[in-house]
Formats: structure tokens, C-alpha cells, sequence
DNA sequence: AACCAGGGGTACC
DNA sequence: GGTACCCATGGT
């Protein structure tokens, strides 16, 4: 039943932790990694270095998880491209290494990143998985749920969804479940747009701006190119580029080399360093505190 | 163009 | 147990 594979530049670890998805956790003491996506769930396990064992069967692997996973990309050479003479990039690829840019859902990465605006991505976890626990669907063999349907969201009153910790964020998502649910905006088409076109739809939904909207199409509609700058990033780019942006000069793999130095900007700072040890938010409904 | 949003996460006391 | 500061920002 489960099917094990041998990989190179493939960390599960690396990728749950580097900040594109939000829902991957570790089981069982560390051991494996959990995903949920596109309404499925799978756990990897590695028993030796370089191979892999997925616990679903073949025809899911091979339908989704192993194009999810973009394990039919070759890192080495993405990573060969990049310009010899920038140190710090070296650096970056080298701490990251087996991180890869996951193919995920365009809907559930959208409203990811809608969320993601002034949270840590711990908070991002919590909020996410709130709203997964509160109107998702069930998902076979976990206790955890499905990201909900642009659908079921829209049809939501805005006090509903809010108990969910999101704060202003709450029109902004409500705004994109809306065009996307009424076909105003439709993602498996724009899937197929030129970056430009793709930016503006994006940008369209209140609430997008230009760095939401790059997540999304970097993690979602595989836009390597597109680098987006967070705090982090312009960090990066003052400190140690001098204020120029290098991202133009990266060509099109431009979006991973941003993410290499993404996690090595943010882990220098010794922010996020807790997520290890996997979020027992599962199944727990989200709770408002009560501050007293 | 400065300012604000709601609140979780965390370091430090 | 406070509390001050930060966070994969965008709208006004």
C-alpha cells in the first residue's frame, strides 16, 4: 500500500518549515510529516537518508502527490544556475537544502496568504487550520479537514466566519470566496494567463497587493520567477544588497532563490524557531481567550 | 504618505 | 502575569 521512493533535494522538514504551506505538521514524535491538501491527506516517512515512504497507494502518489511535492523537477539544477559570485545566496541554497516550491492549490494558497498579512506563520497555522475545523470537509484517515470551498465561504455572514481569529482579514477573504465562487474571478483559467494578467486579477480581490499576490502565483500557479518581498525580504535586500534588489538580476528561478533567502533571513533572527515539534491544533476548534 | 487594523506569539522582566 | 514588540501587508 504505501509507496516509497528514492529522491535527492527533497526535505519534508525543510519545506513544512520554509513558509509556503500552512498546514503540513509533523506525527508521531517528529517522525513524519502530514499534509492535507486538494481534500486529501498523506504522511512521508524517511528510514534512510534519500528514500521515502509515502503511506498512500500508488495511484494517489501518483495523481497528486508526487507532482504536489514537485518531485519531477531537478533542484541540482536550478541550484547550479544560480550566480556563483553572490555569497549570501550560496549560503542560503546550502542551509535550505531539499526544500522544493510546492504545486499547491490556487484557492486554499490565496486565502493562505490573505491571512498571512501582519500574522507570524505560526499564526497563520492557527487561523488556518480554525477555519478548516469550522467549515471544511471531512478528509479520509485524519481528524483534520478539508481547506473549505470558495463556495461555502462565500454564502457566510462575516460575523461566522470571524470567530475564526482573522480579524480585518475577514472581508478580504470573504471578498475573494465571493468572485471566486460567483466565476467573477476563475482560477483554473487564469492558470493559463501571462504573469501580467495573472498579477492584475490577483490584485483585483480586496485585500491582495502586489506581495499577496506573488505568493500565490510563486506557490500556487508556479511562477518561479516571481520573488515576493516580506519584512524578511527587505531585510535581505537592505542589509546585505545594499538596498538594490538582486531578484531582476535572478532570472526565472528567481521565486526559489527568494525563498532560500527567505529561510535563512528569518531563522538568523531565531524567529519561528518552534515549530518543530508539530501543532496539536488538530480537531480543536478554534477559542476565542478570554484576556480577562 | 503617514497611519491604522485585531490579535496571536514570544522574549524579557 | 505583565507587557512591549513583531509578524510572508494593504487600504485609506
Amino acid at each position: 500500500m504505501p509507496v516509497e521512493i528514492y529522491a535527492d533535494c527533497f526535505d519534508p522538514g525543510k519545506i513544512m518549515e520554509s513558509g509556503q504551506c500552512f498546514r503540513m505538521i509533523r506525527l508521531d514524535g517528529g517522525r513524519a510529516v502530514e499534509t492535507i491538501a486538494f481534500g486529501q491527506r498523506v504522511a512521508i516517512t524517511s528510514p534512510e537518508k534519500g528514500r521515502f515512504v509515502f503511506d498512500c497507494d500508488q495511484q494517489a502518489y501518483d495523481s497528486l502527490w508526487r507532482g504536489y511535492f514537485d518531485l519531477d523537477t531537478d533542484y541540482s539544477a536550478i541550484i547550479s544556475a544560480a550566480p556563483e559570485e553572490d555569497a549570501y545566496l550560496a549560503r542560503a541554497i546550502a542551509y535550505s537544502h531539499g526544500m522544493r516550491i510546492l504545486r499547491q492549490d490556487p484557492w486554499e494558497t490565496l486565502c493562505g496568504f490573505i491571512l498571512s498579512q501582519r500574522k507570524n506563520i505560526k499564526a497563520i497555522r492557527t487561523c488556518m487550520e480554525a477555519l478548516c475545523n469550522a467549515f471544511g470537509d471531512p478528509v479520509e484517515g485524519t481528524l483534520r479537514k478539508s481547506f473549505p470551498m470558495p463556495e461555502r465561504l462565500a454564502a457566510l455572514p462575516e460575523a461566522e466566519v470571524n470567530v475564526c481569529g482573522l480579524g480585518y482579514r475577514t472581508p478580504y477573504l470573504l471578498d475573494a470566496a465571493r468572485k471566486v465562487a460567483s466565476g467573477a474571478l476563475n482560477l483554473a483559467v487564469m492558470a493559463s494567463l501571462p504573469d501580467g494578467r495573472l498579477l492584475d486579477m490577483l490584485m483585483s480581490i480586496n485585500g491582495v497587493g502586489i506581495k499577496v499576490a506573488d505568493c500565490t502565483m510563486l506557490f500556487a500557479f508556479r511562477r518561479l520567477s516571481r520573488a515576493p518581498v516580506d519584512v524578511w525580504i527587505q531585510r535581505v535586500i537592505d542589509e546585505m544588497y545594499a538596498g538594490i534588489s538582486p531578484f531582476e538580476g535572478y532570472g526565472e528561478y528567481a521565486g526559489i532563490y527568494q525563498q532560500y533567502l527567505f529561510i535563512l533571513r528569518r531563522d538568523e533572527s531565531g524567529a519561528e524557531s518552534e515549530t518543530k515539534e508539530g501543532c496539536d491544533c488538530a480537531a480543536k476548534p478554534h477559542v476565542k481567550r478570554n484576556k480577562g
